[in-house]
DNA sequence: GATGAATGAGATTTCATTCAT
DNA sequence: TATGAATGAAATCTCATTCAT
């Protein structure tokens, strides 16, 4: 019999979770048994199931903990009092440097195709968190007189839908110039719809 | 023992891509089971796997047959020498009024939350079919008047992809009025973007 | 519902293989099918799959579990200190009388031709085990001066491989006389190999 | 519909037997599937069954196929009456040398582990027919002078069947030093039994 | 003689979940 | 809290054989 190895259940449950983050990513949620996770885990199937009443549970708590983690990192970009909107922008669309998602940039987060599961469920989470903030951005990008006008937040939701849905579902196989000409169209849009100066958000391109 | 009824194999191949196409559609592709199908189809297991190598298989032969299906009715629409932009626009976004896809509104097709499977191929397919037509259109309305900038393709795939995600997920639980707040959104972009009147494109809110 | 029996791995495992082990001696491996394997064992798929990753593993396994009881039990005979070479011969060529495999006569273990994935296997073990066995006891006869000539290991092997091939097979289908024919030949070779006196094998003829 | 190609039955018989026999040998009778047959020998299922009842139908009868043009080369040689005893055995256990059966050395007909349906019944077959023969040459070799000793057809049976065994099986991994020794103690058990001058038929060892 | 669509009994395997310890 | 043996429903797939044409 194994050692019978006994720790706080916040920090098991947390192991158990990042176990879970790991192999999702790298095989999708379908094609990942809670025998690996255990595995991974280094636990038993009874605390598996101790912690968490099913499979499913573990997908969403792992969803809610990237959530919060993604919010709680946005904000403190949004909420910054010293930079710009452009900045803030670009910040947020490149994705925080050393953020613990991965530290990839947020367009990138969960490409693959056999996550469907997990992608679809943070995609929306990040819509959700970050469309406000940025339709926020934009407002302060107006009162920056980058903007002349304003943009809603629906707008902002389609938007970000839009472009991950295409860049994301890796479904269309994407050159890498594809994928650029796209971020391009997409800068465009933000500039003609709030009115901006052409060009002006010409970075988003080169993220 | 049952009686065997032989049919010319394409009969039969359509018979059970159509059986199968009802049970996604009603319980999506992972809790159809090759059992229900063949139930469904009337036939053996083993003409089941005469026809398709796989369970995958049908699914690939579902969605070609409906990108197909898809493809010619909206070109039929597009290519019409006697519609104005904005009625085409409004034929092939509420879609065709008789269609067999299910002769459902284009933007409800598959809405379930259990197909992402099917559904994510379907939009694929749906957006790279309609997106080129729909920029057609698009210039089509430019030459009438309607609209004075161009819209380009990558603009379209963009926009599609977005209110797809957004309306399909079923992720999102969109009230009706929701739904509407967006499609509106939606008109508004397109109508900025190519600089059209204002409310010119209302409509879209409405199908 | 079933009720939940628990046993150590090592019962079960056991208990597992000694079904199989009865119904591929009846029926051959072929033709037993997982299924009865576990309602002979008394345990519910998932336990077969738990302790077999598949149904060759319990083949392996069987073979194995097999092979060492033979080992062990050859092992003890040919070591004994007490024995003659001609005794020791009997009994090895008779099969020990209380053996667990089967109880039966070495000769005759599985002879059915639906087992030939199982015999042959098993033949290899028993001709690997035994003939260095045999030669050894060989030796001390000749010491004992039943033998004038050494009888080289592989010199058993291939008389082993063929007696057992002779035998074994049931393909040719042998009258009990055909058969103590053959054992009386291989007697004479042995004689006339290790130079021993006419005869002073033939009670292997009556095994 | 595929254009219907009428043969005669004996020529088509015989193509669909030879299709069987190269499937058998690559990939064994149990792994090569009835319609594997069919696809190389070019006809349709149907077919197949209008001239075989059922699969083993076919193996009969291609196991009798090469049974009756072995027999038919060996007897060739056997019966040769310009050959000595000694040449006649190295002509059959080398093999005849544009033999159809593959044009191999007898002792190596058919090695594959995956064959063990028709390697064993070909063994049989040979054992049986190449027994009585070569007993006759051995006693031809008698009078010649070689041999002092008759050697029994039995005895003959089981060296081959141990040499077969030995060597066919593949399951023994041999290199090819420790086929050689085996060869070799064949060769020097047949001199011992047939009393032959010791070396007289080291010959067989170079096959 | 020949075709190939159709059959269906079986076989193996997976895995989320339960529960006695 | 923790363990891991046990469960069993469900799923996919194979293939020898049949039979209407």
């Amino acid at each position: 019999m194994k050692k019978r190895i006994v720790k706080k259940p916040d920090v098991r449950r947390l192991e158990i979770i990042l176990a879970a983050q790991q192999l999702f990513e790298k095989n999708g949620y379908t094609k990942t048994s809670v025998e690996s996770i255990i595995a991974e885990a280094g636990i038993a199937k009874g605390t598996f199931y101790y912690y968490f009443k099913a499979k499913q549970d573990i997908l969403r708590a792992l969803i809610e903990h990237m959530g919060s983690e993604m919010e709680s990192i946005f904000n403190g970009v949004a909420e910054h009092p010293d930079l710009t909107a452009t900045q803030k922008l670009k910040k947020i669309l490149r994705g925080p440097e050393k953020s613990k998602i991965s530290s990839s940039p947020i367009m990138n987060i969960l490409h693959k195709p056999e996550n469907r599961e997990l992608q679809e469920q943070l995609n929306i989470q990040s819509i959700n968190v970050l469309a406000p903030l940025i339709a926020t951005i934009l407002a302060q990008g107006k009162k920056e007189g980058i903007f002349t006008n304003t943009i809603s937040v629906e707008c902002v939701q389609l938007i970000l839908a839009g472009s991950q849905f295409v860049l994301d579902s890796g479904l269309f196989s994407w050159s890498a110039q594809k994928r650029k000409v796209f971020l391009k169209t997409m800068a465009e849009m933000l500039e003609r719809l709030g009115g901006a100066k052409s060009g002006s958000l010409r970075f988003i391109a080169n993220l």
